[in-house]
DNA sequence: GTCTGTCTGTACGCTAGCGTACAGATAAAA
DNA sequence: TTTTATCTGTACGCTAGCGTACAGACAGAC
């Protein structure tokens, strides 16, 4: 609980060439990333860019209403506020802590510099990009075409990957808010999960028994999005499968 | 009809400083893009990067089961093959001509050595990406939330706004296959805009009589889009609006 | 003109998911 | 221990959109 973390848990980090990394070390702020902290909020410019060590952080559009949609996933396989080196200084989305744990922080203007110096630095940002543009398409897709059944896997499955161990701590009316769907829609599939013996859980917390199970009751949105990943981000692969 | 596009209809390569252009020139590629065309399949690798110049390609998801959404859509605001310069060289979508026309491409491994040499050139390009990455991320939100009646307006509006004139032509077929949802959705939901006296069509032809009541009929998923582009790549905003 | 294929309109039962309401369960606070 | 707040379960009517089926309308080919 009390170890630092490691920059090289976050496996951008660990996948930059030594000079890069050791140049970004001295910049390098740990935060402590409690659930629901808004790293940014939709508009805001963006100050610092984020390497998740063992924290998740979602991307989440909030709609006029009030309702929301979650439109990507960030862990430990890659970093928030690509819009800082893409340019556009701010998103249309927020970015709130979906779950608690730490990350490294590098300001802005300190991290675009190496950005536009080193060639590693920018191939490997756009890559995640790409990355990242892969599971923003396939949450479109899966809005469209999937149950809230199947929805409920994929995002299980997104979130286990980017954690250690089988346990998420998630309230249900947290999930029905990333996925945009009511509440109880997630108890009730939950409920369903249960019963067939892949998941435990009890009052925001979720043990996963049965992964296998649950991948394939899951839309292929997850693997499509698991496997780009690994095809873009060789270095994640590993880490993610076990 | 017969008059040559200019490659400057492009808004991007509008946008590009003289010199680049000026080396970029001698290996545009002027292509026909009839309707249907695929430029790309899933999992291809690119091997050129288009710009459009009168005509319209959708990023479209094919599912295993066969039915379809799409991602986004890219006009002569912007470029197809992203993939290429983020460095992933394909990418788990098709794009396909929506809407037919002309277009400049380039050899990807030539366009490479611009983007990676120009700091301008790389700057537009991301910014670009970011524009896009956000019609993407809205278009996940509006697949979650809002209704065939207010999609099908975000949808004529986006298309409008990368052609000239008042005019698609489109099957409601067509369209249907883009939203991800059925032909008879999109008969019903073009009805009610048609006595609505927003929209005139016959047989694959779309008029668009009252633009503003459209925009007022949309969710704020096309507002968001649009401004959000308009923020990013300033250069579109005025051909645009007007 | 006739034929044929494509496009559009309509109808009808079905289901997933919504909105709403409330009740039981568990953890933390008092 | 009791209270309180938070989580989870269940129920019920409602609607949007689906799957399916078919009929009319129009355009181009013959």
């Amino acid at each position: 609980m009390s170890v630092t973390p490691s920059p090289q848990q976050n496996h951008l980090l660990a996948t930059l060439p030594r000079e890069i990394v050791e140049r970004l070390l001295p910049h390098l702020e740990l935060v402590d990333m409690p659930l629901g902290m808004v790293l940014y909020e939709s508009g805001d410019t963006l100050r610092h860019v984020y390497f998740p060590t063992d924290s998740i952080v979602s991307l989440l559009y909030v709609m006029e209403s009030g309702a929301s949609a979650e439109i990507s996933v960030v862990g430990n396989d890659g970093v928030i506020g690509v819009a800082l080196f893409m340019g556009g200084e701010s998103t249309t989305s927020r970015a709130i802590v979906q779950s608690a744990g730490s990350a490294y922080r590098v300001l802005g203007k300190r991290f675009k510099e190496e950005f536009n110096r080193h060639g590693e630095m920018l191939h490997l940002m756009l890559r995640y990009s790409q990355a990242l543009i892969t599971q923003m398409a396939q949450t479109a897709v899966c809005n469209r075409h999937h149950s809230i059944d199947q929805q409920l896997c994929r995002w299980l499955l997104l979130s286990l990957d980017r954690l250690s161990g089988s346990q998420l701590a998630m309230t249900q009316e947290l999930i029905a808010n990333m996925l945009g769907v009511r509440r109880e829609g997630v108890t009730e599939a939950a409920g369903k999960l249960h019963r067939l013996g892949v998941i435990d859980y009890s009052r925001g917390l979720i043990t996963v028994r049965d992964r296998e199970q649950l991948e394939s009751l899951s839309c292929e949105c997850y693997a499509v999005v698991k496997s780009e990943t690994d095809r873009l981000l060789p270095c994640n692969a590993s880490h993610l499968t076990h």
